[in-house]
DNA sequence: GGTTCTGGATGACAAAAGTCACATGGTGAC
DNA sequence: GTCACCATGTGACTTTTGTCATCCAGAACC
């Protein structure tokens, strides 16, 4: 409903044509690639999950096609990993939405445009602390799993899994794994 | 920047005409009651908390106001308790578009507009098991509190609590106080 | 060749968390 | 007036977590 919404907003424009829309990641970034349009619009969260994976691709397999992301979580890591990826824009959906328009205005001329306060969050906190493993093993916690599913699902011994639990809650500065994964979440750095 | 997109496409429609906007629970109540408008549109998650009780205090204060939850997460509880709010409505936000304007009429003509899918859910899910107090404790261990933590902040003692959050976890068939929250959120029971 | 880093493992230990049994008042329903 | 809950509390007990010291193997770097 969101998608449409603004798809039929974007449609308004005199100067801004919508030429396709998508319902997840694989499906935008197979349709950047049939119809190569000058600019790609894509939220972070969406079923099958990761925008910023499919603005990577679509960057990669398109290299004209700009890339926006506009989503819900202003989260510094996801400005971080969603400028990485290439980039061009990143909006969240809380500004206006005559900002969008011109936002897009701004990216086809070659700007890049960028929440000025998530700008600010992002440099003030920092890159992730967390090693891939600790990542992965407190991604892995995030719906109650206990010690031992962990460690059976990433094929690790309990020991293992404790001690990078231990490592990530105190890197992130939390007091017990539910605290670091909330943390962590908050941040993007999962 | 969506209820900004939303009000613009409802606009269009020749028979609609949006008379407010409002960005939290409290200004949409104090706004419904200045306007009386003649149906209510609200989200659940807004700044400032609850939609649902936004719901209820314009009813109360302008009964010929309609009220229709559209909100992100179908959740059987909040369906409840939208219902005994007194919403006319409750619909999700990943159905077409188009299908609002639809049921905006068909609310004015004095019809009621459930999505199905989450009706059944609702009905199939039955009520919260959960009692008041246990609620609250369950509540209160969401963003990692110890459990000194939450027998400090709710005047309980330690042991209290510890019952509570340990018939709370086996009323919800959870392992742990972990998958016990995340399962009564995903039923909107929290 | 030595140093350092990372991923992985073990064992010991303290601190939480979770379970159980049981006790006491209060409140409604029948 | 009894019965069934609820809210609240205690104490004992087991299991999980979290912390720490220490170890080993491979890769990277100088």
């Amino acid at each position: 409903m969101v998608r449409g919404a603004l798809a039929t907003l974007l449609g308004l424009e005199d100067d801004l044509e919508v030429v396709a829309e998508a319902g997840d990641g694989a499906q935008a970034v197979a349709t950047a690639i049939a119809i190569r349009p000058d600019v790609a619009l894509l939220d972070i969260e969406m079923p099958g999950k990761d925008g910023i994976a499919a603005a990577a691709e679509i960057r990669a397999a398109v290299p004209e096609c700009k890339v926006m992301i506009l989503t819900t979580f202003g989260r510094p890591g996801f400005l971080r990993r969603a400028m990485e990826a290439g980039a061009s824009a990143f909006l969240v959906k809380d500004s206006p939405a005559a900002e969008l328009a011109e936002a897009i205005r701004r990216v086809l001329a070659g700007e890049r445009v960028i929440d000025p306060g998530l700008a600010a969050a992002a440099l003030s906190a920092g890159p992730n602390p967390l090693s891939p493993r600790e990542r992965d093993v407190l991604a892995a916690s995030v719906d109650g799993a206990s010690i031992g599913d962990i460690a059976g699902q990433l094929h690790l011994s309990e020991g293992t899994v404790r001690n990078y639990l231990s490592a990530a809650i105190q890197k992130v500065g939390a007091r017990n794994r539910i605290e670091a994964v909330r943390s962590a979440e908050s941040q993007g750095w999962l």
